[in-house]
RNA sequence: GGGCCCGUGGCUCAGCCUGGUCAGAGCGCCCGCCUGAUAAGCGGGAGGUCCGGGGUUCGAAGCCCCGCGGGCCCA
């Protein structure tokens, strides 16, 4: 049975928690699982965050994305994997660590605390973080198996890393090379390409002009420019562009050679006058040797002159250009990719004389960080007579990420995945087996993996997936699982004493777990182990894996492969990811760039890209801007169903979503509306104890209305599917949004508001019910996804005492029923719906209140849609206009005719009055119809004239009782004229109004029976004596008596009266 | 510098793929109406060079080209 509603007021807080209680209480997630449990499989991937400690709104958007997608899939029947995920490892944890242990350096790491406890620390902080963020999650109402996530810190998820890496090696993917990267002289590690994709940040950087003095040559000079000059004492070359023009410039006594494009841009800079004296292309510079400045102060630079043919001459590159500096450019095979590259092809070494900290080991400056070595550096060129211009710039610079500080390019001994071998792979199986939301983020794919280079996966850190690959210092091996180390180990270190081990697996495992503890695949305690390959003893490479590599492997490590087979062999590839825009070249590359390795093939199906959020003026949110809202605040201010709802509405997915509260308040008003309507249907419905099962829908007289609202929720079904399924999301939720709104709400719930009030048995009454009850049923089920609490609450109250399943999470995604769709009647509707608002729009023109009928409304159109509509759908029309009469009909006009002085004034001139006279005269309609047909000559007062078509002015004028308003397929006309039944039965309105707003007042129930007493007027009392049946019927007044009021009384000045209403008891 | 995306009333956005009903909605503003969904609801009105400029076409917000501004990613 439907129970009359707890709640009239829509309070979502309220409502929300009683919800979870319920759910909770009802262990209703469980059910939903466990109901689908043998349904087709659905692998959905959770792209898992970092756990960073707090989510924001991109990553509440995120998961309500996700959230919604399972629901939706789980509804359809699938068997959806909810596994949730968390990214834990890495370096914004150990630099969160460090600062909370207060640690300066890295080497404080390993001296001051020790890897094991620092490693603790880690794990520790990343476990606390996680309970944290889920309970954020869990808050949003997000139904993911939470009591199981994957973590990337678990042993069996390290062991799907080595396993991968493993395989790697076995293909000749895996390899150690020397390279130029990015280098945190703070963290003391290396860094990826794509760890400082967006890590550019503004910065101010000397900018100087050195000129290098040209070898056997008095006064003639090579002029570079550089905004790093503590790389300097690692130069090896000078690069110039052999398709450039190149000048000589004479200089005071000097010649300076600079590009020639370039020569006054230079000149101006250095404050110097100079004048070209010889021209040449690059080509013919290359091979000219320099002298190094720094020859004495870097006894290496003298070696490699003596020892490199092509050190400290001028070399040749197309990476030269004429954007900035003197186009010739100062290189630096240690501190620069394009210098490595250049350096490799003449042959020359990367020489990079910096320790891990950013210090030089060596020369002048030993000692001193790079950085500050810059000043030190400029002001030494600047005694030796060969710095031309010291300055400063603004230009963009790498940071790292996690702790802000400059990078610096570093030449170092690092590990490689050769993603070039297997590019063209990545992208052919993209190609072939991947779906992309919305399409055109392919072609952003696709160039993005084309641009990569090869993937660095060595960091030279503690908290991470340790690097399984063990050497001795010559050979390497290649670790793919614990059991396996544990096969190849013949001895372990522990504090520094060197343990030897037994033969037999078990034996060897016993010691182990004796001397190190169980099993944990973190540093230190995979340090230890010693490994014996080919007889070669062999120690673990000390590195840790880039944490990119970790989230990379996530659809095969959450699953447990390959310690767990089956889960793998059943669910892989994922059937669906989404994450944020910033993922296209990240996780999306990252998991593809692993799976190929590992499989050959892409490891998802379907793949879909959403935006950032932004601040309402479209601005990043910021702790420095401070306009960061964070997602419980808007759940505490505005509930979680019009939050997640909202994020799903305010625009297209792909897009960046400016967050406003203003449109959070639009869909809060929504849903207002949605339990508006619940709450007048569930209250009539509860007072007839109305039940739909006792219902035979073939029997009911269903009115076109109800038949109309039953086709519009069967369309709605089609469009909400196929919204979800494209990822083209507004679609769905605008259309649920109309549809509330428009359909049920402003539309079908006005229609049949007089049905229910009927106090009886009523076939027509129960008709309204019925496709009412049917309309939630539908409705519910397709808002589940987006707004899972408040449909459950009216799902619980109208739907469940009449079916099997106990939540609205539990049903199946409704069907559209084509039986139900009629889209004439759709048509026709919405020609009615215009009629109704031109009608309304006449009213207002005539001053006719909606409370006062009108005798007759007539439509005039030569649309034949319209026409149908008018007929079949009159009945609404009458009552929805308050007229006794709506026909199609053509409404007759008379014609007025005017002089057109304009143009009889030139044409005739001083005869123009008396021509204007004479047409003022004359029928109108009759002058009008000859002249349109042809010119006429007229005679007036002896002289004849010409008279043509626009020598008048014809208007329409409608007879004085209509007024008019237009409407897409024609006009509609109210007729004004009152007559005393139609006063009788406006003013008899205006006093139920006011009787119903005293039973208001009063808070009578619905059923609550009174009398009413009215002291008025004469003339108000002969209205109303005809009248008293309709009033007493609307009123449910037992009893209406014109005498002194009595009881509740009110004074209505407006309409002269006193009206008293009392209640009687029983 | 390159790739992809976005640019429509004061604000937030639909529409663009598949050119052709005066360019739509909500919010805000102004004016009314309704009243047993009611600390709600409804109607009407004002308000737009559809970023700018070319082109294709009988016809362009939509298709093509060139700019300008913003975003993401890369260099």
């Amino acid at each position: 049975m439907i129970k009359e509603p707890e709640m009239k007021e829509y309070n979502p807080q309220v409502l929300e928690e009683k919800i979870e209680k319920f759910w909770k209480e009802n262990d209703a997630q469980r059910k939903v699982k466990e109901l689908r449990k043998n349904s087709k499989a659905y692998y959905f991937l959770d792209g898992p965050p970092y756990v960073s400690g707090a989510i924001h709104l991109g990553t509440a958007w995120n998961k309500i994305i996700k959230d919604m997608v399972i629901r939706f899939r789980t509804m359809q029947g699938y068997n959806v994997r909810r596994q949730p995920g968390f990214d834990m490892h890495g370096l914004p944890i150990e630099v969160k660590v460090e600062q909370a242990l207060g640690l300066k350096i890295k080497k404080d790491i390993e001296e001051t605390v020790g890897v094991d406890s620092f490693i603790k620390k880690c794990k520790e902080f990343a476990l606390k973080n996680l309970k944290v963020m889920t309970e954020q999650f869990r808050m949003l109402g997000v139904w993911m198996d939470w009591d199981d996530p994957y973590m990337t810190i678990k042993n069996e998820y390290i062991e799907a890393a080595w396993w991968t890496l493993r395989r790697a090696w076995e293909k000749g993917l895996l390899e150690k090379d020397q390279r130029v990267l990015h280098w945190c002289p703070r963290c003391e590690t290396a860094l990826a390409e794509h760890e400082v994709r967006g890590e550019y940040k503004i910065r101010k950087d000397p900018s100087i002009y050195v000129k290098f003095k040209v070898e056997g040559k008095e006064n003639e000079y090579l002029l570079i420019w550089t905004t790093t000059p503590w790389t300097l004492p690692a130069n090896l070359a000078v690069a110039v562009n052999e398709e450039y023009d190149y000048a000589k410039v004479k200089v005071g006594e000097e010649y300076w050679i600079v590009a020639k494009a370039l020569v006054e841009k230079v000149l101006d800079e250095a404050g110097a006058e100079g004048e070209v004296v010889e021209e040449f292309k690059g080509k013919e510079l290359e091979g000219i040797r320099y002298v190094h400045p720094f020859l004495d102060e870097y006894p290496r630079q003298r070696e490699f002159r003596e020892r490199y043919e092509w050190a400290h001459r001028v070399i040749l590159g197309e990476h030269v250009t004429l954007g900035e500096g003197t186009g010739l450019v100062h290189t630096a095979p240690g501190h620069g990719e394009e210098d490595f590259e250049i350096g490799r092809e003449y042959g020359l070494p990367a020489y990079s004389p910096l320790d891990d900290e950013g210090r030089y080991t060596e020369g002048k400056w030993k000692g001193i960080f790079v950085k500050d070595a810059d000043p030190e550096i400029i002001e030494y060129l600047r005694e030796k007579g060969v710095l031309v211009k010291a300055g400063e710039v603004e230009h963009k610079y790498p940071h790292c990420w996690r702790c802000k500080t400059p990078l610096i390019f570093r030449a170092t001994d690092q590990w490689f995945l050769k993603i070039s071998k297997v590019k063209e792979k990545i992208i052919e199986e993209n190609d072939k087996n991947v779906t992309w939301y919305p399409d055109w983020v392919k072609v952003r794919y696709d160039n993005g993996v084309m641009n990569s280079g090869d993937w660095c996966i060595s960091r030279q850190r503690y908290w991470g997936v340790p690097l399984p690959i063990w050497s001795d210092g010559k050979d390497i091996y290649v670790v793919g699982s614990f059991k396996e180390l544990v096969e190849l180990t013949t001895a372990i270190e522990v504090g520094g004493e060197r343990i030897d081990l037994p033969e037999s697996y078990d034996e060897k495992l016993k010691v182990i777990e004796e001397k190190l503890g169980p099993e944990d695949l973190h540093r230190p305690y995979v340090d230890a182990f010693i490994i014996k390959v080919n007889g070669k003893e062999m120690r673990r490479v000390k590195d840790v894996v880039d944490v990119w590599f970790d989230s990379g492997i996530a659809s095969w490590a959450s699953l447990g492969y390959p310690r767990n087979k089956e889960l793998f062999e059943k669910l892989w590839p994922a059937d669906f990811v989404v994450e944020g825009q910033d993922q296209v070249t990240k996780w999306f590359y990252s998991q593809q760039a692993a799976s190929v390795i590992a499989f050959d093939t892409v490891p998802y199906k379907n793949v879909a890209m959403h935006g950032y959020v932004l601040d309402e003026k479209g601005d990043k949110m910021s702790k420095s801007l401070g306009n960061i809202i964070r997602p419980e605040e808007v759940v505490q201010k505005e509930g979680r169903d019009s939050f997640r709802f909202y994020m799903l509405w305010a625009n297209v997915p792909w897009e960046d979503l400016r967050f406003s509260w203003t449109g959070l308040n639009q869909v809060k008003r929504m849903l207002n509306i949605l339990w508006n309507v619940y709450i007048l249907s569930s209250t009539y419905m509860s007072l007839d104890n109305f039940d739909p099962t006792k219902v035979n829908v073939e029997e009911l007289p269903l009115r076109e209305e109800d038949r109309w609202i039953l086709s519009r929720v069967n369309s709605l079904v089609g469009k909400v599917s196929t919204g979800i399924e494209t990822f083209y999301l507004i679609r769905a939720t605008r259309e649920i949004y109309d549809f509330v709104v428009e359909d049920l709400s402003r539309w079908y719930v006005r229609l049949i508001r007089k049905r229910m009030w009927v106090e009886r048995d009523d076939p027509d009454k129960l008709a309204a019910y019925w496709t009412l009850w049917h309309v939630f049923d539908v409705l519910l089920r397709l808002m589940a996804p987006f707004t899972p609490y408040i449909v459950e609450e009216i799902y619980q109250n109208m739907i469940r005492p009449f079916k099997e399943r106990e939540s609205v999470h539990m049903e199946d995604w409704p069907e559209k029923d084509e039986r139900w769709v009629d889209e004439e009647l759709e048509k026709e509707m919405a020609v009615v719906r215009r009629i109704v608002e031109a009608g309304s729009s006449a009213r207002q023109k005539a001053r006719i209140k909606l409370r006062y009928p009108v005798r007759e409304i007539i439509v005039e159109t030569d649309d034949e849609l319209t026409k149908r509509a008018v007929e079949r759908l009159n009945y609404l029309l009458k009552d929805q206009l308050n007229a006794k009469e709506v026909r199609v009909a053509k409404v007759e006009r008379s014609i007025v005719v005017k002089p057109n002085f304009a143009k009889l004034g030139p044409h005739f001139k001083g005869d123009a009055k008396l021509v204007a006279g004479w047409i003022s005269q004359q029928n109108p309609k009759e002058l009008y119809e000859s002249l349109m047909k042809e010119k006429m000559k007229v005679e007036i007062e002896g002289k004849e004239f010409t008279l043509e078509r626009e020598h008048i002015l014809v208007e329409e004028e409608l007879p004085d009782f209509l007024v008019g308003e237009e409407f897409d397929h024609g006009k509609v006309f109210i007729n004004r004229e009152l007559t005393r039944d139609l006063i009788m039965e406006g003013v008899a309105r205006e006093f139920v109004r006011r009787i119903q707003e005293m039973r208001k007042r009063l808070d009578l129930d619905v059923n609550d029976r009174i009398i009413v007493t009215i002291d008025t007027s004469g003339e108000n009392r002969e209205l109303l004596e005809g009248m008293l049946d309709y009033i007493k019927g609307e009123t449910r007044a037992v009893e209406v008596r014109f005498e002194e009021a009595k009881g509740y009384v009110v004074e209505w000045p407006e309409v002269n009266a006193k009206i008293g209403v009392e209640k009687i008891e029983g």
